[in-house]
DNA sequence: TTTTTAGATGCAACCAAGTTGCATTTGTAT
DNA sequence: ATACAAATGCAACTTGGTTGCATCTAAAAA
């Protein structure tokens, strides 16, 4: 049944349904926190190809699939969910012990004083802490 | 005169005056915005190795002279002055046509609601948009 | 001023993240 | 069943950044 809800999401988006994508997508849908490109590399060892990988990290963030975070540690992360749009922007979470990556539901109430001529197009706004985990 | 503030500045932090600290120095003196370490590669072609760039980007940041910023690119960014301390964080302004990144002087007024069991440490937070020289 | 030495530099080799070109395979429409 | 576009795998490459080591230099001690 969710296999199906799986399949019906690639096809709207107009990707062809692979058996990478399928796994892919369904390793998304059981994970509650933000996976890097070495989480996912490590959790489909020697079953998906880098560049195959990254290509469809690429056309699911295309297709609002999943969008990417960056949680200043150097390496892109990626989560469910299609990246925010003006004035619905999500903070990101990231665990300082732990390294987890957690999207904050609450859109961010910003206001920001810009000095003159400069206009704001969207805000990114990283939290870092302690997880309810640690 | 600002040549002896320099050479106080390398003092006060316990650094040695080298010729490429100085001139790294007076470098970032001159500039209003964020450098990555191509900008600064670039600045400074066959002048400055690879590796003693990244070392001295290091050192100055230990010394609180610069403050490395993350504006999503992927790639770090460095500017004059030293990391924000907690409750004084500022916002730094990516202009999405010339990629110039700026600091924002104002504190950012930040209320955040976590979940239960998240504790807040720090916030850093990106604004994307048009800057006023695009 | 010369000596000493800790720290700074340059070089080469390395690693990880991410991209690209191309031949092959697979999904899907006909 | 076939044909075409799109997806995959592979290898080679680029870029950002780090590390070990020999050499050099700033600055303190003699």
């Amino acid at each position: 049944m969710e296999n199906a809800n799986n399949e019906n999401l690639l096809n709207q988006k107009g990707l062809k349904k692979t058996k990478i994508r399928l796994a892919l997508l369904h390793h998304f849908m059981q994970l509650e926190h933000a996976q890097s490109y070495s989480d996912l590399q490590a959790a489909f060892v020697n079953e998906i190809d880098k560049s195959t990988l990254y290509r469809n990290l690429i056309s699911f963030e295309q297709a609002g699939i999943i969008h990417r975070i960056n949680d200043h540690s150097g390496t892109a992360k990626y989560a469910l969910g299609a990246a925010p749009r003006r004035g619905h922007e999500h903070a990101h979470f990231v665990c300082e012990n732990c390294e987890t990556v957690y999207c904050m539901e609450d859109s961010i109430p910003l206001e920001l004083k810009l000095p003159k001529g400069f206009k704001t197009n969207k805000v990114q706004t990283i939290v870092k802490g302690i997880c309810a985990k640690c």
